[in-house]
DNA sequence: GGAATGTCCGACTACTCCAGTCGGAGATCC
DNA sequence: GGATCTCCGACTGGAGTAGTCGGACATTCC
Protein backbone atom coordinates (compact mmCIF):
# COMPACT_ATOMS: atom_id res chain seq x y z
CA UNK A 1 0.00 0.00 0.00
CA UNK A 2 1.27 3.27 -1.11
CA UNK A 3 0.29 6.69 -1.49
CA UNK A 4 1.79 7.83 -5.20
CA UNK A 5 4.44 10.99 -4.67
CA UNK A 6 1.72 13.72 -6.11
CA UNK A 7 -0.05 13.45 -3.01
CA UNK A 8 3.77 13.70 -1.04
CA UNK A 9 5.11 16.62 -3.42
CA UNK A 10 1.54 18.10 -3.63
CA UNK A 11 1.36 18.19 0.07
CA UNK A 12 5.07 19.10 0.91
CA UNK A 13 4.57 22.11 -2.32
CA UNK A 14 0.78 23.17 -0.29
CA UNK A 15 2.98 23.85 2.37
CA UNK A 16 5.42 26.10 1.00
CA UNK A 17 2.58 27.86 -0.75
CA UNK A 18 1.02 28.33 3.28
CA UNK A 19 4.82 29.96 4.57
CA UNK A 20 4.48 32.60 1.31
CA UNK A 21 0.57 33.25 1.69
CA UNK A 22 -0.38 36.66 1.73
CA UNK A 23 3.10 37.64 -0.44
CA UNK A 24 2.06 36.96 -4.27
CA UNK A 25 3.09 34.05 -6.23
CA UNK A 26 5.68 31.49 -6.01
CA UNK A 27 7.20 30.79 -9.28
CA UNK A 28 7.40 26.78 -10.05
CA UNK A 29 11.09 26.44 -11.00
CA UNK A 30 11.15 28.54 -7.23
CA UNK A 31 8.89 25.74 -5.54
CA UNK A 32 10.82 23.14 -6.97
CA UNK A 33 14.14 23.99 -6.15
CA UNK A 34 13.10 24.85 -2.32
CA UNK A 35 11.76 21.18 -2.12
CA UNK A 36 14.41 19.37 -4.31
CA UNK A 37 11.51 18.25 -6.82
CA UNK A 38 11.77 17.76 -10.32
CA UNK A 39 9.71 21.02 -11.91
CA UNK A 40 8.60 19.52 -15.02
CA UNK A 41 6.80 17.16 -12.72
CA UNK A 42 5.87 19.49 -10.55
CA UNK A 43 3.93 21.23 -13.11
CA UNK A 44 1.67 18.57 -13.67
CA UNK A 45 0.63 18.39 -9.78
CA UNK A 46 0.58 22.48 -9.79
CA UNK A 47 -2.12 21.98 -12.97
CA UNK A 48 -4.24 19.47 -10.68
CA UNK A 49 -4.03 21.57 -7.68
CA UNK A 50 -5.40 24.37 -9.38
CA UNK A 51 -7.87 22.73 -11.57
CA UNK A 52 -9.56 21.31 -8.23
CA UNK A 53 -9.32 25.09 -6.92
CA UNK A 54 -6.93 24.51 -4.22
CA UNK A 55 -4.47 26.86 -5.60
CA UNK A 56 -4.86 29.64 -7.71
CA UNK A 57 -1.93 31.08 -10.89
CA UNK A 58 -0.86 33.95 -12.17
CA UNK A 59 0.95 33.65 -15.55
CA UNK A 60 3.41 35.96 -17.19
CA UNK A 61 6.95 37.57 -15.69
CA UNK A 62 6.10 38.24 -11.68
CA UNK A 63 3.60 34.56 -11.95
CA UNK A 64 3.71 31.81 -10.02
CA UNK A 65 1.45 29.79 -7.39
CA UNK A 66 -0.47 31.00 -4.37
CA UNK A 67 -2.82 28.80 -2.06
CA UNK A 68 -6.73 29.81 -3.26
CA UNK A 69 -7.97 29.74 0.74
CA UNK A 70 -6.41 30.52 4.33
CA UNK A 71 -3.76 27.58 4.66
CA UNK A 72 -6.02 26.48 8.24
CA UNK A 73 -9.01 25.89 5.99
CA UNK A 74 -7.34 23.52 3.13
CA UNK A 75 -7.08 20.15 5.01
CA UNK A 76 -5.12 16.68 3.82
CA UNK A 77 -7.83 15.20 2.62
CA UNK A 78 -8.71 18.06 0.05
CA UNK A 79 -5.27 17.68 -1.48
CA UNK A 80 -4.98 13.70 -1.31
CA UNK A 81 -8.17 12.99 -2.50
CA UNK A 82 -8.02 15.21 -5.63
CA UNK A 83 -4.21 13.78 -6.42
CA UNK A 84 -5.18 10.64 -5.79
CA UNK A 85 -8.14 10.03 -7.65
CA UNK A 86 -9.87 7.73 -5.18
CA UNK A 87 -9.68 6.74 -1.84
CA UNK A 88 -11.10 3.63 -1.88
CA UNK A 89 -8.49 0.95 -0.15
CA UNK A 90 -9.51 -1.66 -2.49
CA UNK A 91 -11.60 -2.58 -5.38
CA UNK A 92 -14.66 -3.73 -3.54
CA UNK A 93 -15.16 -0.64 -2.13
CA UNK A 94 -14.60 1.51 -5.74
CA UNK A 95 -17.00 1.77 -8.68
CA UNK A 96 -17.28 -1.71 -10.31
CA UNK A 97 -16.14 -3.76 -7.28
CA UNK A 98 -13.50 -6.84 -8.04
CA UNK A 99 -13.97 -10.58 -8.81
CA UNK A 100 -16.06 -12.30 -6.00
CA UNK A 101 -19.85 -11.80 -4.15
CA UNK A 102 -18.57 -8.32 -4.03
CA UNK A 103 -20.59 -7.29 -6.89
CA UNK A 104 -23.93 -8.70 -5.37
CA UNK A 105 -24.90 -5.76 -3.01
CA UNK A 106 -26.93 -8.17 -0.74
CA UNK A 107 -24.15 -10.83 -0.28
CA UNK A 108 -20.93 -8.28 0.25
CA UNK A 109 -17.49 -10.12 0.47
CA UNK A 110 -16.55 -10.64 4.27
CA UNK A 111 -14.37 -8.17 4.07
CA UNK A 112 -15.98 -5.65 3.19
CA UNK A 113 -17.23 -3.75 6.03
CA UNK A 114 -13.73 -3.88 7.10
CA UNK A 115 -12.62 -1.97 4.30
CA UNK A 116 -14.70 0.49 5.00
CA UNK A 117 -13.78 1.18 8.72
CA UNK A 118 -10.19 1.43 7.64
CA UNK A 119 -10.96 4.00 4.37
CA UNK A 120 -13.41 5.82 7.37
CA UNK A 121 -10.62 6.13 9.75
CA UNK A 122 -8.28 6.96 6.78
CA UNK A 123 -10.52 9.97 5.80
CA UNK A 124 -10.88 11.35 8.85
CA UNK A 125 -7.23 11.46 9.96
CA UNK A 126 -6.23 13.19 6.62
CA UNK A 127 -9.51 15.60 7.40
CA UNK A 128 -8.19 16.63 10.99
CA UNK A 129 -5.05 17.84 9.88
CA UNK A 130 -4.53 21.42 7.70
CA UNK A 131 -2.01 22.96 6.06
CA UNK A 132 -1.59 25.19 8.58
CA UNK A 133 -0.74 22.30 11.04
CA UNK A 134 2.20 21.55 8.82
CA UNK A 135 3.47 24.65 8.67
CA UNK A 136 3.66 24.70 12.71
CA UNK A 137 5.82 21.44 12.48
CA UNK A 138 9.02 21.00 10.55
CA UNK A 139 9.99 24.61 10.69
CA UNK A 140 13.37 25.35 9.17
CA UNK A 141 16.09 25.84 11.69
CA UNK B 1 -3.82 5.06 -2.68
CA UNK B 2 -4.76 0.81 -2.99
CA UNK B 3 -4.17 -2.00 -1.12
CA UNK B 4 -2.94 -4.80 -3.65
CA UNK B 5 -5.72 -7.78 -4.24
CA UNK B 6 -3.33 -10.15 -2.22
CA UNK B 7 -4.55 -8.09 1.02
CA UNK B 8 -7.86 -8.11 -0.59
CA UNK B 9 -7.91 -11.74 -1.19
CA UNK B 10 -5.72 -12.55 1.67
CA UNK B 11 -8.04 -11.74 4.53
CA UNK B 12 -11.27 -13.45 2.49
CA UNK B 13 -9.15 -16.61 2.66
CA UNK B 14 -8.69 -16.40 5.86
CA UNK B 15 -12.17 -15.53 7.23
CA UNK B 16 -13.36 -18.91 5.02
CA UNK B 17 -10.66 -20.92 7.28
CA UNK B 18 -11.83 -19.31 10.13
CA UNK B 19 -14.99 -20.83 9.38
CA UNK B 20 -13.98 -23.88 8.98
CA UNK B 21 -11.83 -23.79 12.09
CA UNK B 22 -10.78 -27.22 13.89
CA UNK B 23 -12.85 -29.42 11.05
CA UNK B 24 -9.14 -30.38 8.98
CA UNK B 25 -7.34 -28.40 6.25
CA UNK B 26 -9.63 -27.31 3.37
CA UNK B 27 -7.83 -27.58 -0.26
CA UNK B 28 -7.51 -24.52 -2.20
CA UNK B 29 -9.52 -25.56 -5.20
CA UNK B 30 -12.48 -25.25 -2.33
CA UNK B 31 -11.76 -21.83 -1.40
CA UNK B 32 -10.98 -20.48 -4.71
CA UNK B 33 -14.29 -21.64 -5.89
CA UNK B 34 -16.18 -20.40 -2.73
CA UNK B 35 -15.12 -17.03 -2.49
CA UNK B 36 -15.28 -16.64 -6.72
CA UNK B 37 -11.17 -16.35 -7.16
CA UNK B 38 -8.94 -17.71 -9.42
CA UNK B 39 -6.77 -20.72 -7.68
CA UNK B 40 -3.72 -20.47 -9.47
CA UNK B 41 -3.35 -16.84 -7.95
CA UNK B 42 -4.93 -18.25 -5.13
CA UNK B 43 -1.94 -20.48 -4.70
CA UNK B 44 0.60 -17.74 -4.41
CA UNK B 45 -1.26 -15.94 -1.69
CA UNK B 46 -1.59 -19.35 0.13
CA UNK B 47 2.10 -19.96 0.29
CA UNK B 48 3.06 -16.58 1.70
CA UNK B 49 0.60 -16.82 4.31
CA UNK B 50 1.77 -20.07 5.26
CA UNK B 51 5.43 -18.61 5.49
CA UNK B 52 4.49 -16.11 7.58
CA UNK B 53 2.87 -18.54 10.48
CA UNK B 54 -0.22 -17.58 9.60
CA UNK B 55 -1.63 -20.62 8.05
CA UNK B 56 -0.49 -24.54 7.72
CA UNK B 57 -1.13 -26.77 4.84
CA UNK B 58 -1.24 -30.54 4.69
CA UNK B 59 -0.20 -32.37 1.32
CA UNK B 60 -1.60 -35.20 -0.43
CA UNK B 61 -4.79 -36.39 -0.59
CA UNK B 62 -6.83 -34.78 2.52
CA UNK B 63 -4.31 -31.85 2.23
CA UNK B 64 -5.19 -28.27 2.42
CA UNK B 65 -5.16 -25.12 4.31
CA UNK B 66 -5.88 -24.61 8.29
CA UNK B 67 -5.31 -21.36 10.28
CA UNK B 68 -2.37 -22.13 12.53
CA UNK B 69 -3.71 -20.34 15.72
CA UNK B 70 -7.47 -19.09 16.82
CA UNK B 71 -9.17 -16.91 14.50
CA UNK B 72 -9.80 -14.10 17.66
CA UNK B 73 -5.61 -14.13 17.65
CA UNK B 74 -4.59 -13.12 14.42
CA UNK B 75 -5.42 -9.22 13.10
CA UNK B 76 -5.94 -7.29 10.08
CA UNK B 77 -2.39 -6.39 10.62
CA UNK B 78 -0.69 -9.50 10.59
CA UNK B 79 -2.02 -10.23 7.27
CA UNK B 80 -1.86 -7.43 5.25
CA UNK B 81 1.59 -6.77 6.28
CA UNK B 82 2.65 -10.07 5.13
CA UNK B 83 0.67 -10.01 2.14
CA UNK B 84 1.58 -5.97 1.68
CA UNK B 85 5.28 -6.33 2.29
CA UNK B 86 5.28 -2.63 4.05
CA UNK B 87 2.80 -0.57 5.77
CA UNK B 88 4.64 2.61 4.63
CA UNK B 89 2.01 4.91 2.85
CA UNK B 90 5.10 7.04 1.09
CA UNK B 91 8.83 6.46 0.44
CA UNK B 92 10.18 8.93 2.80
CA UNK B 93 8.70 6.19 5.87
CA UNK B 94 10.43 3.56 3.73
CA UNK B 95 13.69 2.69 4.04
CA UNK B 96 15.97 4.92 1.26
CA UNK B 97 13.95 7.90 1.53
CA UNK B 98 12.43 9.98 -1.79
CA UNK B 99 13.83 13.53 -3.80
CA UNK B 100 14.05 16.36 -1.21
CA UNK B 101 15.55 17.07 2.01
CA UNK B 102 13.40 13.59 3.91
CA UNK B 103 16.87 12.21 3.64
CA UNK B 104 18.34 14.30 5.77
CA UNK B 105 17.35 13.28 8.92
CA UNK B 106 17.68 16.16 11.06
CA UNK B 107 15.38 18.41 8.82
CA UNK B 108 12.93 15.80 7.27
CA UNK B 109 10.03 17.09 4.88
CA UNK B 110 7.39 19.49 6.00
CA UNK B 111 5.13 16.47 5.51
CA UNK B 112 6.96 13.93 7.49
CA UNK B 113 5.31 13.70 11.02
CA UNK B 114 2.01 13.71 8.96
CA UNK B 115 2.72 10.61 6.82
CA UNK B 116 3.77 8.75 10.56
CA UNK B 117 0.43 9.72 12.15
CA UNK B 118 -1.25 8.80 9.64
CA UNK B 119 0.18 5.27 9.30
CA UNK B 120 0.06 4.92 13.23
CA UNK B 121 -3.73 4.99 12.32
CA UNK B 122 -3.63 2.66 9.65
CA UNK B 123 -2.04 0.35 11.56
CA UNK B 124 -4.17 0.67 14.63
CA UNK B 125 -7.21 0.07 12.71
CA UNK B 126 -5.76 -2.98 11.37
CA UNK B 127 -4.52 -4.26 14.75
CA UNK B 128 -7.87 -3.62 16.23
CA UNK B 129 -9.53 -6.39 13.95
CA UNK B 130 -9.42 -9.75 14.22
CA UNK B 131 -10.43 -12.85 12.08
CA UNK B 132 -12.91 -13.38 14.77
CA UNK B 133 -14.38 -10.16 14.10
CA UNK B 134 -14.96 -10.77 10.43
CA UNK B 135 -16.76 -13.94 11.21
CA UNK B 136 -19.58 -12.70 12.76
CA UNK B 137 -20.05 -10.16 9.96
CA UNK B 138 -21.42 -10.74 6.91
CA UNK B 139 -22.66 -14.83 7.78
CA UNK B 140 -24.23 -16.03 4.76
CA UNK B 141 -27.70 -16.28 5.13
C1' DG C 1 6.09 46.46 -29.50
C1' DG C 2 9.10 43.06 -28.11
C1' DA C 3 11.87 40.43 -25.02
C1' DA C 4 11.87 38.06 -20.70
C1' DT C 5 9.48 35.32 -17.62
C1' DG C 6 6.10 32.59 -16.39
C1' DT C 7 2.02 29.28 -16.80
C1' DC C 8 -0.51 25.85 -19.61
C1' DC C 9 -1.31 21.57 -22.22
C1' DG C 10 -0.83 17.29 -24.52
C1' DA C 11 1.96 13.76 -25.99
C1' DC C 12 5.54 10.74 -25.11
C1' DT C 13 8.73 7.34 -22.71
C1' DA C 14 10.86 4.16 -19.60
C1' DC C 15 10.06 1.40 -16.06
C1' DT C 16 8.22 -1.01 -12.34
C1' DC C 17 4.78 -3.64 -10.25
C1' DC C 18 0.54 -6.14 -10.23
C1' DA C 19 -2.56 -9.89 -11.42
C1' DG C 20 -2.71 -14.03 -13.06
C1' DT C 21 -1.07 -18.40 -15.68
C1' DC C 22 1.49 -22.59 -16.34
C1' DG C 23 4.23 -26.83 -15.86
C1' DG C 24 6.16 -29.89 -13.21
C1' DA C 25 7.94 -31.94 -8.83
C1' DG C 26 6.95 -33.82 -4.38
C1' DA C 27 3.83 -35.48 -0.48
C1' DT C 28 -0.03 -38.14 1.17
C1' DC C 29 -3.87 -41.20 1.33
C1' DC C 30 -6.42 -45.32 -0.09
C1' DG D 1 0.28 -47.03 -7.74
C1' DG D 2 -3.01 -43.78 -8.86
C1' DA D 3 -5.69 -39.89 -7.40
C1' DT D 4 -5.37 -35.63 -4.83
C1' DC D 5 -3.33 -31.94 -3.28
C1' DT D 6 0.47 -28.68 -2.01
C1' DC D 7 4.72 -26.49 -3.51
C1' DC D 8 7.85 -23.68 -6.35
C1' DG D 9 9.81 -20.96 -9.88
C1' DA D 10 9.38 -18.90 -14.17
C1' DC D 11 6.77 -16.44 -17.23
C1' DT D 12 3.48 -12.87 -19.39
C1' DG D 13 0.44 -9.05 -20.46
C1' DG D 14 -1.24 -4.94 -19.03
C1' DA D 15 -1.71 -0.93 -16.22
C1' DG D 16 -0.15 2.65 -13.72
C1' DT D 17 3.90 5.70 -12.06
C1' DA D 18 7.40 9.02 -12.43
C1' DG D 19 9.14 12.02 -15.17
C1' DT D 20 10.45 14.56 -19.78
C1' DC D 21 9.75 17.55 -23.67
C1' DG D 22 8.15 20.94 -27.03
C1' DG D 23 5.49 24.43 -27.97
C1' DA D 24 1.55 27.78 -27.30
C1' DC D 25 -0.17 31.52 -24.64
C1' DA D 26 -0.33 35.29 -20.99
C1' DT D 27 1.79 39.10 -18.50
C1' DT D 28 5.02 42.52 -17.17
C1' DC D 29 8.52 45.79 -17.99
C1' DC D 30 11.34 48.60 -20.81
Amino acid sequence: MRFSTRSEYGIRVMVRLGRGYGNGPIPLAELAELEGLPPSYLEQIAGQLRRAGLVTSRMGVKGGYALARRPASISMADIVRNLEGSLAPVSCLAEGGGPGECTHADTPCSAHAFWERLQGTITSTLESVTVADLMKEAQPA
